[in-house]
DNA sequence: TCTATAATTCGAAATATGTCGAATTATCAT
DNA sequence: ATGATAATTCGACATATTTCGAATTATAGA
């Protein structure tokens, strides 16, 4: 049997949360804001969860929950900052994701 | 939105046809026997559904069901051949979901 | 034409997922 | 302390998914 894991997680676990078009959205959204030299590589200018699910109409309850299921799978980072909560993309996570497809 | 398609199919569709455990494995025994140089680069050795399915311990229904899901996803190819039905996998997909990770 | 093999379709059942609103927790500013 | 803002947890409900067995279709060979 298959048994790829990428950091501890079984590969379709991280599928799973990416298989959720509002998921795959939100983490899409810190693809293209954590590439090196953009935004989140500055560490004060991460999103904070309010900001990544602006414009989705989905429930604040909802947006939470889709990013704990990201987080879960480890695919995302979270760490409360004062009132909010700051989310980004570790890399490496890309890294081994486009290498699992790699000819 | 993020509007991601590879060949027609919505990203997240292909996500969520590897998200299973049991259609991720059918998926990784392509990947692993359709590289250049190796097995089902020859068309008279692709594997036919039921070998491919074989050691899984599911259902000859659910295996169907499971290789259509990944057929509808734009993930692999299948195709009749007498009694069997081959299956096998193009790699310009294995491509292009890398290049959708690539940073 | 009849039989065996490979695979699919169909219907049903159990389980999982996505979503919301209400209530709660965490933190900051006054 | 109190109030405001950001985010999470909880419970409920509708919908989707996974799986099976039985019935069906497709094909090859005797």
């Amino acid at each position: 049997m298959s048994n790829y894991h990428i950091n501890n997680t079984p590969l379709d676990e991280m599928f799973k949360a990416l298989s959720n078009p509002h998921r795959l959205e939100l983490f899409y959204r810190l693809m293209n804001c954590c590439s090196p030299g953009t935004k989140c590589g500055v560490e004060e200018e991460r999103f904070c969860v309010g900001e990544l699910g602006e414009g989705m109409n989905i429930a604040p309850s909802t947006l939470s929950h889709h990013l704990k299921e990201l987080h879960r799978a480890g695919l995302i980072q979270m760490e409360r900052r004062g009132k909010n909560v700051e989310c980004w993309l570790e890399p490496s996570v890309l890294t081994e994701l486009s290498a699992f497809f790699k000819v």
